[in-house]
RNA sequence: GGGGCCAUCGUCUAACGGUUAGGACAUCAGGUUUUCAUCCUGAAAAUCGGGGUUCGAUUCCCCGUGGCCCUACCA
């Protein structure tokens, strides 16, 4: 291959802005992006919206918007400026496929008058009887190079006349196709299974094959980072890349990301698009931690990763070949361990929207740095913050009454404590209202007054959240404050009597 | 149908041709805890099948099987 150490190595993401990101986008992009900067290279943005019937509006700033959030911003391209809108930057765009239109036509005539290509006439009917007499037939569908026979003047005649017409790629017949793969090694195709490839369309717009090649030439990339899917149209680019006389550049086709029943993945059997991802508390190094290691790892046990470690790390040559299954059981591991890394201060701006979300009426009095601390090591994505604790929100709570008694005990037990309780609380101050000597004052008291932990902790608790499961009866009191707090417990031994 | 790619615990994966086949997530059990979560300890769990090559195959080769991708005027 023509690729050396010397040539700065540029890399590029190409989406079609059809929808959202992908996560499987997301890691190609991960790949090309540090792929790019451990090499001191170039990582490009590129919009290829040549099918103008599957664009969708508001898809590129949202495939940008999602990019900036996982840190893969690229610095040539499509870009999001300062402004927050839509840009290009760079000396090598336009970047947006469809306008680039007349230099496609340009290539494709090259390819035309080289005799690489020919114009097709051919009408949708007829390719579409064509077809299913080869499907009865038992045969492999293929285009019958028709038009390839067209004298020059019954093309002149017939673009004289305005036909619709399309240009295609002119596929040598049987003939080896070779190119090498960093993941996959040597890889051959003949071309008797290749069909002869539209690379114009009938409204003008060039196919994929055509503009990436073209594209990836002008751009000067030189290591394509893409999905397996593109496999089997590598060699269609190869011959093109040799029909114009340009060096192939380095491919490396990407393990896909399966389903749990190992199809590739897709939507209707769950989220795939990273603004899901985020929308649900997600944070974006745990996405792309968790993504960077569907596909490759760096053979040790290390299983947390930065970005900036990646790209010390990342080696393409360790890519596996094999596809993998997106667990999200895994992600929401690494979530929770991100979460957990953060500042206070951090999960506090990052969690506060979650929070509104969930808690309609949120009172002023209430303690919420309590819970910001409580919650960061509790749940595993953002969206779940405030879920098992609406309690500290309502005054009315509705419990049934035996399950304010611990298994171990006994209602008269349970209240005779309560009270007792209630009469040591009563006299701790409100300085000394905090989880922490809270629960060194309240097991000092167990204690001395011969009573068991559970007969006392697990009645307070309960009555001061009415459920089975939450946070320590310490913690909740603390949020809750000394003056509810009481009042709950008070609640509880009315509730007993 | 044709072509291509792939194949280690349920999942993500590690293992110069020589390991009791290792780790992580999930699961289960025990411990800690008033409960849940956390945390600690432990358990169960895999080389798709058949042939070769080799003193020795998870590893190399062939065949089979299975899965996936492509086979569009979609990317």
């Amino acid at each position: 291959m023509f690729f050396n150490k010397k040539l700065k190595i540029r890399t590029r993401f190409a989406p079609s802005p059809t929808g959202f990101l992908h996560v499987g986008g997301l890691r190609t992009a991960l790949y090309a992006y540090v792929l790019a900067e451990q090499n001191k290279g170039d990582f490009l943005l590129r919009i290829e919206d040549t099918d103008q019937s599957r664009e969708v509006e508001g898809a590129v700033d949202n495939l940008l918007k999602s990019l900036k959030w996982a840190g893969l911003e690229a610095k040539e391209g499509v870009i999001i400026d300062n402004d927050d809108k839509i840009a290009e930057k760079g000396n090598f765009g336009p970047y947006t496929q469809s306008k680039r239109l007349e230099i496609y036509q340009k290539y494709a005539k090259v390819l035309v008058d080289s005799g690489r290509a020919y114009y097709c006439f051919c009408t949708s009917e007829r390719l579409e009887s064509l077809k299913n007499d080869q499907k009865s037939a038992g045969q492999a569908t293929h285009y019958d190079k028709h038009c390839l026979s067209l004298t020059k003047e019954d093309i002149k005649a017939k673009l004289d006349n305005e036909e619709k017409y399309v240009i295609r790629f002119k596929v040598p017949e049987k003939q080896e196709v070779v190119f090498n793969d960093v993941v996959r090694g040597e890889i051959k195709f003949n071309t008797a299974d290749i069909d002869d490839q539209i690379i114009i369309k009938s409204d003008g717009f060039p196919t994929y094959h055509l503009a990436s090649v073209v594209d990836d030439y002008l751009m000067k990339i030189n290591y394509i980072i893409r999905g397996e899917e593109w496999l089997s149209s590598t060699p269609k680019h190869v011959l093109l890349y040799e029909a114009f006389n340009w060096p192939v550049p380095q491919f490396a086709h990407l393990p896909l990301l399966l389903n749990l029943d190992k199809s590739k993945l897709s939507k209707r059997q769950g989220d795939v698009a990273v603004e899901d991802y985020r929308d649900q508390g997600y944070l974006p190094e745990a996405l792309v931690n968790f993504v960077a290691l569907l596909g490759w790892n760096p053979g040790t046990e290390q299983e947390i990763f930065s970005l900036d470690e990646l790209i010390k790390l990342f080696d393409v040559k360790k890519i596996h070949k094999a596809g993998a299954v997106f667990n999200r059981d895994k992600l929401d591991w690494f979530n929770s361990e991100y979460i957990k890394k953060l500042s206070s201060t951090e999960f506090k701006v990052l969690a506060r929207p979650y929070l509104e979300k969930n808690i309609t009426k949120i009172s002023a009095d209430l303690n919420l740095e309590k819970l910001f601390e409580i919650e960061q090591q509790r749940i595993n994505k953002l969206s779940e913050i405030g879920n098992d604790l609406s309690f500290i929100f309502t005054d009315n709570l509705a419990y049934s009454v035996a399950d304010l008694v611990w298994k171990k005990s006994t209602p008269e037990l349970t209240l005779k404590n309560l009270e007792l309780l209630i009469g040591e609380l009563e006299g701790y101050s409100q300085s000394n209202w905090r989880a922490d000597s809270l629960e060194k004052n309240i097991i000092k008291f167990i204690a001395e007054s011969g009573l068991k932990n559970g007969d006392v902790l697990w009645p307070m608790r309960f009555a001061l959240t009415g459920q089975v499961k939450s946070p320590t009866p310490f913690e909740v009191a603390d949020i809750l404050g000394q003056e509810k707090s009481l009042d709950r417990l008070r609640q509880a031994i009315d509730k007993l009597k």
